[in-house]
DNA sequence: AAACTAGAACTGATGCATCAGTTGCGCAAT
DNA sequence: ATTGCGCAACTGATGCATCAGTTCTAGTTT
């Protein structure tokens, strides 16, 4: 008989702590910025300090959570620094992305691909539409049999979505870019790499510009910082 | 009067514990795939298991060490998949980054990337080689003014340095990649990204294929690995 | 009133004890 | 001899107590 019953199986009280604070940063359900009461938290999770311990030296590895020492615990702030770095990491990877995808997809793959592409026909808000868009680009970088570049697609989402949910009001009718996603598949179904890469590229380089003048227009970014990023 | 004489200042012994495994993994002084007693460390080191266990954590993170829950910790083994997506990583952010320098490196920043590239000259084995070249690169990563840029790098660097070190002999004399490497700070210096890039995937390109080539003569690869590492 | 200082309170870091799951060895039954 | 079961030892996970550094505050001094 294996006592799987009492507990759980296999999911630590730290894994536990780590998914709930994640999911409650991401959702900006805690300010961005704010300090973390880590007796408070072991307290609300009826455990000890320790696993919270655990939980945010894992948030901090994930850059969503800074350590202070002898000090606290911050909730990463929302800078335009992180915007930045996160659209251009994703410009730095999506086109690789692509360009493997087409060397290594199977027809299974784009058939998958095609599916998350469907998506978009159904009316979807802003939030809906960044889910869709993840399991997208995330499903791409499956493609490239390059379990890395899956793993930083992911956490780059993650962050993005964060951003996103803080900056901008999830009521906004969806753009339409199913139209480039469906020309990225059908090259990556050729396998033409060259021109999956660029046709990422430039649906990064327009939901970038999108992004960067939602901001703007909500005041998050000063037109200085706007030109440069646009760049 | 500040008490920071008894202890090192600010130097936990987590990151004690950290530093030094890591850098005797990274030297292979720990065989890869060996499983690690945190016991015997923590006695080693003088410390409880708590502080090994922290840095058992951060190494995990980084990908060195692998968690077997309930089990033991095992130091990451050396597989061909792991080299496949450290140079496919290479290849994905280095064109990017090199294309981001060229938009903008400052002079002072350029002046640097010429200083190290004038450190070719001198006669180098594969290991100084090693150091020359992630330094290099990652000061054109720093050029692009995105931190997560940056750590990737390093961080990729550093586990090619691990593998390099376990699969080639470094007395092997080393390449003469200073003229591509001119040629990129040239074009950085000039801000042209697109050629910037291209010469930074180029010499990615070679340097994977001198590497692919140097991995297969040493019996690390097969034949069909090796084919479909070099597309 | 302003500035400095001493101390109280808080926070993360560490050590140590204990809990629970995994592994593997050995004994017994076939 | 082989297979199966069960117990013992080991390992990481967790809790709890304590240590040490930081920060804020209140009181004193100038």
């Amino acid at each position: 008989m294996i006592s799987t019953q009492t507990h759980p199986p296999a999911v630590t009280a730290s894994e536990r702590i780590y998914t709930a604070l994640r999911q409650r940063i991401m959702r900006c359900e805690i300010t961005p910025g704010a300090t973390l009461d880590a007796a408070e938290i072991a307290q609300e999770y009826e455990v000890s300090k320790t696993p919270v311990r655990d939980a945010m030296q894992r948030l901090a590895a994930d850059g969503l959570v800074t350590i202070l020492p002898r000090s606290g615990y911050r909730v990463a702030p929302i800078t335009f620094q992180a915007v930045h770095e996160i659209l251009d990491m994703r410009a730095a990877i999506g086109p690789h992305a692509a360009r493997q995808a087409a060397r290594y997809a199977t027809p299974e793959d784009v058939a998958e691909l095609r599916r998350i592409v469907r998506e978009y026909d159904a009316p979807l808000d802003v939030g809906a539409m960044q889910q869709v868009a993840r399991r997208f680009h995330v499903a791409i970088a499956s493609c490239s049999r390059n379990r890395r570049l899956v793993a930083l697609s992911e956490s780059l989402f993650d962050e993005l979505e964060r951003l996103l949910r803080f900056a901008i009001d999830f009521t906004v009718k969806a753009g339409e870019h199913s139209d480039e996603h469906t020309a990225l598949v059908d090259a990556i179904e050729a396998g033409d790499g060259e021109r999956a890469a660029s046709i990422e590229a430039e649906h990064i380089k327009h939901s970038r510009e999108f992004l960067i003048e939602r901001l703007m227009t909500l005041g998050y970014l000063s037109q200085g910082e706007a030109r440069s990023a646009e760049r």
